[in-house]
DNA sequence: GAACCAACGTTGGTCAGTCCAACATTAGAG
DNA sequence: CTCTAATGTTGGACTGACCAACGTTGGTTC
């Protein structure tokens, strides 16, 4: 099998495990990758936001829309810029955050469980290499 | 960085330099699935053709008619079981495959760059082993 | 032979992720 | 003031992945 494909096929994996996963708590892996953005990141603009987590600005609204009516985040205008909103994760936000970081753990263990530790170190290690060559 | 979003990270790497190594000859990387293995298994039928390539049926539809629009399968009905068709591939999608393959080559080149020959292998043997746990 | 079940191909559709265009507003540089 | 870039929003397209419904065909069981 072509590595291209591989690398595809393992991805696709990964995927449905966390798809899975977070769909218990009702939400999908840009959803996710927002909220940890806030909380590792502090408030941060859309743009900003999109930069850190690889999210396009329009899909960017609609995944701050979403969560913005669950109240798992706040969006503001910002007093320094006026063209930029403040995105600002809730308390609420940030337990339930904690809930998606338990899910999101247990899938990482479901994907990689037929590696070993070391095994799992060395994939990392091989696939940091080929993403950060492209960065 | 997760182990899932790595992985999905370096699949996205692997499509677009795929993607656009096949763009180059006006296809994707269905089509692509298709012609390789109409050429390594035969004739078949698209049931088969989809359970081979993980193609969906209505997808293997789409496929089927775009290359033979482009005169590169051919689709007939089988006389051997009347709700089936027997896909073959033509002369002109052998010569375009190996157009493809060539095209394809270059992109896993190109994929695996950063990793020299022992690194690819040993890439290749975890993620096979990922995957494989799953099938 | 009839009833039932499964397989097949086709049509039609949805979803998530990814990405782009156009627009109006705002901020900064010259 | 003009120009350029940044921002957020709206709207859209594309690909891959997947599902539902349908009519036809083939095989099994009674």
């Amino acid at each position: 099998m072509l590595p291209s494909r591989l690398t595809n096929h393992a991805a696709m994996t990964a995927n449905r495990i966390v798809d899975r996963a977070l769909a218990q708590a009702g939400v999908r892996r840009y959803h996710y990758a927002l909220l940890a953005a806030l909380e590792e990141y502090g408030p941060a603009s859309q743009a900003a936001l999109g930069r850190r987590t690889g999210i396009d600005r329009s899909d960017m609204v609609a995944t701050v829309n979403d969560l913005a009516e669950r109240h798992l985040l706040e969006r503001a205008p910002d007093p320094e810029d006026r063209r930029r909103n403040v995105v600002t994760i809730t308390a609420e936000g940030r337990t339930f955050l904690g809930d998606l970081d338990r899910l999101i753990a247990a899938a990482q263990e479901e994907f990689l469980a037929p590696l070993p530790a070391a095994d799992r170190r060395h994939l990392i290690d091989l696939l940091t290499r080929l993403v950060e060559h492209r960065d």
